[in-house]
DNA sequence: GTTAGCACTCTAAAAGCGAGAGTGCTAATT
DNA sequence: AATTAGCACTCTCGCTTTTAGAGTGCTAAC
């Protein structure tokens, strides 16, 4: 399959840099004028037109210059090895920041999303941390009008979420006060499959609402991630390739609909691992409206006990080697992070 | 001031009706073919300089038919009392909709938002429905790790808000429930004024919980409004206005940082009734980066106990009429359903 | 295998050009 | 005095034409 040779590649890897920083066409003169390679435009032409057979380059028309395919793309980002670190002066900056705001997941989330957005110059997207397994951790039913409850469900991890019912027969808020109590002290830390397991009939009214909890449970777990942030949507429409009015609409309404995004996002948490950076090029195939977009993504999250996902969504055309070193750090602070706030929960129900 | 003449109304509103739909300049000739107006386009022209003259018209340059001014526009939504409602059988499948989601406060706030861009074919903004004076409803502490405790406050009208602290001294569980218990006791229903007034002070420990009640409450307070939720941006890119990519991404920015829209909100909320719709047309003078759209707001909610903001924002050539009814139609919708479900709590605290 | 040279291609930007829509003014008409 | 017909003038828009330049592929020489 590999049939480059060494020149070939670095030829590539020329070409592809040259295109990402200019946005522009690369022509063999050029290429032989601005970077010192040992050739000449001839030569140059030659290996580009092999690799243009070979599928890693393009020409948007004839007698235009080279611009790498997706094929291409990949390749130049399978070589990088010298990620551009970002200097440690701003990573300390940037640590301390997240330092600053202890323990509220959101701020921390939202802090993230707007640090690489501007570090990246692109789209930013970030999960909230969600658990693996929801865990019950606290749960209060509060009155609101007749028969209506309102339960506010506090996950391990702090996750919170909320759920409206309207009960069959009216209830005082001190039968439910005092039925949460009793649920907090029964279930406190279990999953849902626990709590089914030591699940005693007693009571109709108590039977329902641990019902509910279940359910509620359940509904979590299904959640493949928590809630998607997005920023710096802006960025994006400011690279050349979205000057025209259509694509940026086209891409605009991925960006908005966040359907789309939770599949793409989905499918990372499935095949990834924490720490690793997964880029999608393209769309991968799979993503028509995403054919002009690349994505670079990393789960983040202590293992085992809750994770999200981080990234960025820029033009194909991107700075992969600044982004994927920026994805990872953000990965890697949020990481932390979730596992110093996280690791009690967990070892308290075990 | 108003010096205009009925003809001149009449032509200035079909010129501002005609330029709406075309996105052209509108030129005399045009008019009198399209319009039947009982004139030569001689005696058009003439009105059309002096309407130019006073401030109403513009030309885009010399010898290009006539465009609206702000003043133009503010004109002509002034006089706007056709306004085109929408047909009975779509009210009702709408209406229909929301009552099928029984209470789910931000189901509502996202159904309408959709409805609404989709209706206006511009983007929507709408705010959740926020409480004129936080009132404590229910409260809960969580010991989360160490000394650090999560607290989650049920306002009155069933907003919940959290908020973590870490105490001076490690509190259990048990004690941390008894003292929320002991507070919603004494103090559910009350603003935060009422709770200072009632306070008694038993305990150092109580007494720090309910100053974080109370600061809570303060901060709810100090808030104009709910969450922010936006829809269908994507529709307002489609307009012909923003295919020049940088007017775009301005505009872009604007609805991205939310903080401009919050302002421009909640200015509108101090000046409007409920029901009546404010027209902002071009940014007003004040949002520079709002020159070239307008906003369509109108305030609901039930009086005196909650109220939130439900508008749209489009180009400053936006189909006023339609866009009006559109959003009076939704603000009255949503002040029914508020109106509903947080009538309840009002009594029931007096 | 490499490179100089050259004819050729294609684009993007500039220049040129006519059609058409619209204006403002004047003089005639009502 | 208001209206309108007529007309010269202006400007944009869309079209083709031109030109400059960058880039290519090929061939023949090194």
């Amino acid at each position: 399959m590999e049939e480059l040779t060494d020149r070939q590649k670095i030829l590539l890897t020329l070409i592809t840099h040259e295109h990402i920083n200019s946005a522009q066409p690369v022509g063999s003169k050029m290429l032989v004028e601005r970077y010192n390679v040992g050739l000449s435009s001839a030569t140059v032409r030659n290996e580009m037109a092999e690799l243009t057979e070979l599928g890693y380059l393009r020409q948007p028309h004839t007698s235009a210059g080279r611009v790498p395919t997706e094929k291409g793309y990949r390749f130049f980002v399978g070589r990088l090895v010298n990620e551009r670190e970002i200097p440690l002066s701003t990573r300390r900056t940037i640590t301390h920041q997240f330092y600053q705001m202890r323990n509220d997941v959101e701020q921390w989330v939202k802090l993230a999303g707007s640090i690489l957005a501007d570090q990246s110059k692109a789209a930013s997207l970030i999960t909230a941390p969600h658990p693996t397994l929801a865990r019950l951790k606290h749960v209060e039913f509060i009155a609101t009008r007749g028969r209506q409850v309102l339960m506010v469900l506090v996950l391990m991890g702090g996750e919170i979420r909320q759920s409206i019912q309207t009960l069959s027969e009216y209830v005082g808020q001190d039968r439910l006060s005092q039925i949460a109590n009793q649920i907090i002290d029964n279930y406190q830390g279990f999953d849902l499959d626990k709590i089914n397991h030591h699940k005693g009939v007693d009571n109709n009214l108590e039977n329902d609402l641990i019902d509910w909890v279940i359910t509620e449970l359940q509904r979590a777990d299904s959640l493949v991630s928590g809630e998607l942030f997005l920023d710096g949507i802006t960025n994006v429409m400011a690279e050349p390739e979205f000057n025209d009015s259509e694509e940026a609409r086209k891409t605009l309404k991925v960006l908005g609909e966040r359907s789309m995004l939770q599949d793409v996002i989905a499918r990372s948490i499935q095949n990834g691992d924490e720490g690793s950076v997964q880029v999608l090029i393209g769309g991968d195939g799979a993503w028509e409206e995403l054919k002009h977009c690349s994505i670079v993504l990393s789960k983040y999250g202590a293992p085992g006990v809750a994770f999200g996902t981080v990234g960025v969504l820029g033009p194909v055309r991107m700075p992969y080697g600044q982004t994927i070193s920026a994805v990872r750090f953000m990965s890697g602070i949020l990481s932390d992070l979730v596992s110093e706030t996280l690791y009690d929960d967990q070892y308290k129900s075990s």
